[in-house]
RNA sequence: GUGAGUGUAGCUCAGGUGGUUAGAGCACCAGGUUGUGGCCCUGGGGGUCGCCGGUUCAAGUCCGGUCAUUCACCCCA
């Protein structure tokens, strides 16, 4: 029987991953400018930390947690999402006392039992961003410019709302259950059952019926207190100053408990039906929450898969570093010796250098050199060996030109080679 | 968890109404005199037709189940 990977994961394949690594430098540069240093934390973490950190009602924590036991009978689960591992390394390294704010991104797998579609996998990568001890708009402004500044590229919309704190939260909830109440004949069956338990889950709904009975339902945006109120204006006002573009959506609503006042969404309309490329929010209780030091903080997640979606539909090409190289081809025995050495000492100069693996004839060798991409080849045979000179061969232009048999000749006639390559 | 579409070679796909040894293109390997790749020519390797069962003298082809995959719902990055 063939083993395949799992359902809802993938490889990826040295091709493949040149546009991941492309991809994550890129990220990791964009965080650098906005100050945000890389955080790294385990795979799997107390199942306790995503129950009391995402809250029990939504469907991840309820059905899409990959959680087993340890041997010694702990319950562990797979990291669904970043944050509450980011707020558990806040807390427990203590750095509520440290030079705050503090501010940290990841690139990190994530796993969620889900059915797999486009944009939707088992196990999928996020970038997200972190930001701890900072009250004020400005670092909602600043986080978002910075998820803003990678996808700017994109055919992406940033999607803007609050949903209020833990003070006028619970108020708005119930006006907008009340209100929901005096129509829940249009409502569908999920949503009756969301209007329980989280009512502003209806304003998401896409079943036309409940769209519709939504459409005008009261906005959280103008039940929010004087003080969310003000914080939200400040928000949009900065983003207005920074040219940062968004829209007021107030359909826009976290799946997870800990959310509060500023929430937002970057939507792609090109990639399917999972088109929220980044999404994220204050979440100013979870600290607390989890029984650390109540700390204001924000943060966000983006979906590589997504991105590389949205890059693939906008036709964006990373870029790929060239570096010179060369493939060796040998013709007999004492040739095939002397490429090996020939490789070794390139590589430790830091050239890239291949030479034959397969005991293969001149002529499939030239093809396996010319089909690898290498810019460089070089026979070497029982004359190269007498005269110690060989002729290196522009593989794009198919010029030779003589150098000397030496790892170190080779090196610096390959950079000289590069080099006028670039000017032109 | 629900719905629909699709499973034939490494990849992309042909294989009317069931009928001998299942094909093509690309890719791969070897050769076209052991001194040079791309083009061309010749040859070669590689398939339990996703899996299990059923109907039939006979199933890649029809039926059922199952698994996988794709898209959508739901949910979310």
């Amino acid at each position: 029987m063939k083993i395949s990977a799992p359902r809802g994961t993938y490889d990826l394949l040295p091709n493949e991953t040149r546009r991941w690594q492309a991809l994550e430098n890129k990220l990791r540069a964009a965080a650098a400018l906005y100050g945000y240093g890389e955080i790294r934390f385990p795979v799997f973490e107390h199942t306790e930390l995503f129950l009391r950190g995402m809250g029990e009602t939504g469907d991840v924590v309820q059905k899409e947690m990959y959680t087993f036991s340890d041997k010694d009978g702990r319950s562990l689960t797979l990291r669904p999402e970043g944050t509450a591992s980011a707020a558990r390394a806040f807390i427990e390294h203590g750095l509520h006392m440290s030079l705050l704010p503090f501010k940290c991104f990841y690139i990190a797998p994530n796993f969620r039992y889900e059915k797999p579609q486009k944009g939707r996998y088992r196990q999928h990568v996020q970038f997200g961003a972190e930001c701890f001890g900072a009250s004020e708009p400005q670092a909602d402004a600043e986080i978002i410019a910075l998820a803003q500044s990678i996808l700017q590229d994109l055919d992406v919309s940033l999607h803007l709302n609050s949903i209020g704190c833990k003070k006028c939260r619970p108020d708005y909830q119930k006006n907008l259950r009340a209100w929901l109440d005096d129509r829940v004949s249009h409502l569908c069956e999920t949503c009756k059952t969301r209007l329980e338990r989280n009512p502003m889950r209806v304003l998401d709904c896409k079943v036309e019926t409940c769209a519709a009975a939504a459409s005008d339902a009261p906005a959280a945006v103008d039940c929010l207190c004087p003080e969310c109120a003000d914080f939200f204006g400040r928000l949009e006002s900065l983003l207005d100053e920074m040219g940062v573009p968004y829209v007021r959506d107030s359909r826009i609503v976290r799946g997870f408990d800990y959310y509060t006042g500023t929430v937002f969404e970057f939507i792609s309309r090109e990639i399917g039906a999972q088109g929220a490329v980044c999404a994220g929010g204050r979440y100013d209780g979870l600290t607390g929450e989890l029984g650390g030091p109540p700390t204001p903080a924000l943060g966000f997640g983006m979906g590589l898969e997504r991105l590389l979606l949205a890059m693939e539909a906008k036709g964006v090409i990373l870029p790929d570093e060239a570096t010179p190289s060369v493939y060796l081809a040998p013709m007999g025995a004492a040739a095939a010796k002397i490429c090996a050495k020939l490789c070794h000492e390139l590589r430790r100069l830091g050239v890239t250098a291949e030479t034959d693996l397969c005991g293969r004839g001149l002529k499939a060798q030239m093809k396996y050199a010319d089909k690898r991409g290498g810019h460089f080849s070089a026979v070497i045979g029982d004359t190269e060996l007498e005269t110690g000179r060989i002729n290196l061969k522009d593989m794009r232009t198919g010029d030779v030109m003589g150098c000397g048999a030496s790892a170190a000749d080779i090196a610096k006639t390959l950079h000289i080679l590069s080099e006028v390559e670039l000017e032109c």
